[in-house]
DNA sequence: CTAGTTGCAAAGAGTTTGCATGGCG
DNA sequence: CGCCATGCAAACTCTTTGCAACTAG
């Protein structure tokens, strides 16, 4: 948790919250920041801040060797699964009913006690089914 | 797809094949086949091969930083989703009901393709919820 | 004024690649 | 024998770290 709110550490924040849910990489939030002068140093030390406080997922995976960190608002989407759609990128938030119950069948039929905030579901989304 | 079989390669499936579904780093398993005296670039070369070929499969996330390989055993569990624990690291097949019933609420609630085969759920399994 | 944050450049770690050698078929 | 795979070391890329300078509170 910061203790001071610095010129790059707010650039940083407002950046991020406006780009909620997406994948991105280090280099891009760097370059879109390129007019306040952060530094790659100050924005993987940020990183690494929001990632230990659990406001932020990074994800690696096959397909691509690129490291992502997504920027998950708190509190809005504890209660919900994420889904990722493979095409567009964008991350879609489960409803609660079929969250609630996805989360009682893997209790009841595998006693398996699902961790919401780490899982993500992949597949392809509405839009991109077409 | 290799064509030559040669000693290393040999090595190299079968210690996957005796290690379905669990989380290797690439360095595990270069030490595990140190007696074979494959080399690090090797590992790399073949992993990266079965990863093309969909056989293995490669993440990263919050909460370490190491890369893992999962040799995913084809055609055992094309049919069902992966439950992976955060404790034990182990990974368990979910149920073909469980699976088909996640699979039609999806597409019907969210109207979400899922992937199975890039899906992993995370959560603490059965044992480690003591 | 004091302590947290930044920028820079150097250090690190993990992974990839070029090339000559060696081995499978 | 011809081609693929390997080993080695160098090259790369991404990320982390040390340190001095800066700045928010």
């Amino acid at each position: 948790m910061p203790k001071y709110i610095t010129k790059q550490r707010k650039a940083f924040l407002s950046y991020l919250e406006l780009h909620p849910d997406e994948p991105l990489t280090a280099h891009q939030i760097t370059e879109a920041l390129q007019s306040e002068n952060i530094s790659v140093s100050a924005v993987y030390r940020n990183l690494c801040d929001l990632e230990a406080e659990g406001k932020i997922r990074r994800i690696s995976r096959s397909g691509s060797r690129e490291v992502y960190y997504q920027y998950t608002d708190a509190d809005a989407c504890k209660a919900c699964l994420h889904l990722s759609c493979k095409k567009c990128g964008k991350t879609f938030h489960m409803g609660t009913p079929s969250t609630r119950l996805i989360v009682q069948n893997l209790a009841e039929a595998e006693e398996f006690a699902i961790d919401k905030t780490d899982t993500v579901i992949y597949g392809v989304c509405k839009d991109c089914q077409k």
